[in-house]
DNA sequence: ATTTTATGTCAGCCTTGTTGACTTTCCAAG
DNA sequence: CTTGGAAAGTCAACAAGGCTGACATAAAAT
């Protein structure tokens, strides 16, 4: 096993926090944190009749609006099949509004409408309500922390994806 | 919108970071790091014909052998039916043991056999290799607040499953 | 003119979650 | 000792949301 940890030796002092034990407690910490992650959110969809993949495609129209349907694919790392399903009953529920492009016509250029910000909306604000307590009671450094864990975490491409929405939006 | 930060009022120190663009980018740092935290194992699993509930199961009772199936499922948080179909395919392949009680004997003791904890090592060094390069290049004060924060995200119960395990390691 | 790309759709499958109804076992209270 | 209820397991039916494969259409690119 690869149980380093408490002896310092040559270079002891930078290995200190990397036991089996802590790397389990993160893995756990992980498991348990995305379920709080989601619980709100959820909560809510319990009253539609869409779930949490409808929600993942709510958020990043609205975070890129206009974006195509191969975008939005990448992003969520699903099926165009899978998408489809979910963005279909969005578009016939009037949530989303697909549009033609102009310069290509093949792509589909996706837009929430009204009713679709404002559901979007109440879910965002509801996990956004969870990150905000979580932040407040961690602290900036914590957060600052959290989120140099969290990338470090990700696929390198994943990580390209995070960060393209990250400039952007800032 | 709650859009604090930006001109330091009083208290505006503490507030500067808690901008909607600050949780929108924490929100999507778990949803791409997750996917990540969850890739490693589920390439493994590809190979069975097991998938992300096996590796839960498994992860919690090599965590605490000997757990009853009651408490297992208040822990992974879904219906005995659900967990159900997971165990008996485990038990009927060989990953897990379930003992009678002795003190009550209708509950079920589970315990990993041989080939039930290599399987667990192999998930979870997979998940450990990410999880420990993650901390190495975040380094240990990220560590910390990555933690700080993911547990002030947890639903108080969840918090409580994730302390009694957390301690009952240590 | 042909090929490639973007999108949509149909059919079928799998995993993993759900509810509801029911049985067996067995501890514990009356 | 009987009975109520808790713990566990099982069966059936269903839904969400992944997947693959096959196929259609339109439009861009070559």
């Amino acid at each position: 096993m690869s149980q380093h940890g408490g002896l310092g030796g040559p270079g002891g002092e930078s290995l200190l926090f990397l036991t089996d034990e802590q790397l389990r407690k993160g893995i756990e910490a992980m498991f348990f944190a995305y379920r709080g992650f989601t619980a709100d959110p959820d909560r809510i969809l319990e009253n539609y009749a869409y779930g949490r993949a409808h929600h993942r495609a709510l958020h990043f129209i609205n975070r890129s609006p206009g974006t195509t349907v191969n975008n939005l694919l990448s992003i969520l790392g699903v099926t165009k099949q899978s998408l489809n399903r979910v963005l279909r009953s969005l578009i016939e529920d009037g949530l989303v509004e697909s549009r033609v492009g102009r310069r290509d016509k093949r792509e589909r250029h996706l837009y929430l409408t009204q009713k679709g910000s404002d559901l979007e909306r109440d879910l965002s604000e509801a996990q956004r309500n969870r990150m905000r307590a979580a932040f407040r009671a961690a602290g900036p450094e914590a957060v600052s922390g959290f989120r140099q864990v969290l990338e470090a975490m990700m696929d390198a491409d994943m990580r390209h994806q995070y960060n393209r929405l990250k400039d952007a939006g800032a």
